[in-house]
DNA sequence: ACAAATGTTTTTGTCGACAAAATGCTCGAC
DNA sequence: GTCGAGCATTTTGTCGACAAAAACATTTGT
């Protein structure tokens, strides 16, 4: 669910709407709008600075990619997590991308195999973290190398269930890399998982991101230590009903 | 994508928006608006009894769903369609779903044993077609039987996308229906599939459901003659320009 | 004749305003 | 002290209005 790289010509200015709909969806998945937070429409009016009919529209769309919940008369919130979703998310992505890797390596032609080896030297090239957060330009870029892996598979129905799937994980994957420091053999699981493909081994290419995307669950599971609750709990303050204001703004 | 079964108890009234966005989806799905044909919002305004905002939410939501198409600055469109994507529609369904429906049968209590058998009765008790056109309640039940068979599937994302492509298999599905009689062995293609299901029998089941799909694109490819076209043709008179006022309704 | 340029009309994208619904608070009964 | 009814406030869902953009019709130039 990218913004669908730029067609160069007859494209026009794109609308507020859209504009909105994707910080919207780097919010949610850099964690900056909390999973099960109430999205309250007048709020995001001035974080964003647009109206509500904009908002309201991204929001909607945004629902339909399952980062959204749409409540019916008391409007949305941000889809909440789970473990058990994450481990829903983790099987269904390595069940199709397995299908869309093998495919995308069967036909596969130089172009692809050029954009395989430029996406994985960029990204060796960058820099996993960036002042404490995750850097954005390495999620960029481990996309970016995912994407050409599978870039020539000829299913348009895979690679946009793809593109859902990979957006909801990496949610998940740059949660726990706040929690824990990064560190770890990603690089070496992509180029072992690079070469597989450019090797034309499907199965073998298959397996190994099999065990990728199982990686990145068990990381995501470890580094995330509350997982039990489905919605994001607040700081565990007893709720001291001292107050004679309002104690908290209102969820 | 269907409206998830009424939870029983804390649902609030649908909003209009919701019951347009309904509204548009069977309308889509019935070929009452057309592939490629232009949704322009102040005409829908008056054919749903609602505002342009309302409307326009609709639109927004069933773009993902990938019924309707949205243009950037020049509005929504319904989702054309061509042999490409049907044949493309018909393996990721064929993919998908068989695995939805092993890990069904693995997990089916009798519940879902029950669920299916009721389903399967119903939908031999209702005529295929009505007057004319595919019967609405057909359809209906045709949808139970396919979802009571995939229920016990655990998996919330696999049945989520698989959803979304019998919506996108209905529309190709009734379109092709319009054209041709109804006859043909439906029927019992369900009877045998029903049959290995609760057998317990993964592997025949899944195969009899594959079969089914490749046999349910090959009806809708026979029915609808004119394929090769991206979206639906008007009618092709050879735009004669002798007219002085406007020659179509500007499409 | 045909293509480019201009003017006109529709349509889209966005905003602000209003009624209805939900939320949170206060007060009183057990 | 807890629970529920009633009231005040916020938030949502929806509409109509406006500016910008696109689509169409026409004129102009060659």
């Amino acid at each position: 669910m990218r913004k669908t790289s730029a067609t160069p010509s007859l494209e026009t200015a794109p609308s507020l709407t859209t504009t909105v709909t994707d910080r919207l969806r780097e919010d949610i998945l850099g964690g900056r709008l909390l999973p099960g937070e109430k999205l309250r429409l007048e709020h995001l009016t001035t974080r964003y600075g647009s109206g509500r009919t904009p908002l309201r529209e991204a929001c909607s769309r945004l629902v339909a990619e399952g980062l959204v919940l749409a409540l019916e008369q008391r409007g949305f919130r941000v889809a909440p997590i789970s473990a058990d979703d994450l481990r829903d998310l983790t099987s269904t992505r390595q069940r199709l991308e397995s299908i869309a890797l093998r495919e995308s390596i069967l036909h596969g032609d130089a172009t692809w195999e050029h954009r395989v080896r430029a996406a994985l030297g960029a990204l060796e090239k960058l820099p996993r973290s960036e002042g404490g957060a995750v850097s954005a330009r390495w999620e960029k870029g481990h996309r970016e190398l995912h994407e050409a892996l599978l870039s020539a598979c000829r299913s348009p129905w895979l690679l946009r269930f793809h593109a859902i799937l990979y957006d909801q994980s990496e949610r998940y994957r740059r949660m726990s890399e706040v929690v824990r420091g990064p560190v770890r053999h990603v690089d070496k699981e992509h180029v072992d998982l690079v070469r597989a493909a450019l090797g034309r081994d499907p199965e073998r290419a298959a397996a190994l991101l099999v065990e990728h995307i199982a990686k990145t669950e068990d990381r995501a599971l470890r580094g995330h230590p509350a997982f039990a609750a489905p919605l994001a709990m607040a700081p565990s303050a007893p709720r001291s009903k001292m107050s004679t204001k309002r104690s908290r703004p209102r969820e």
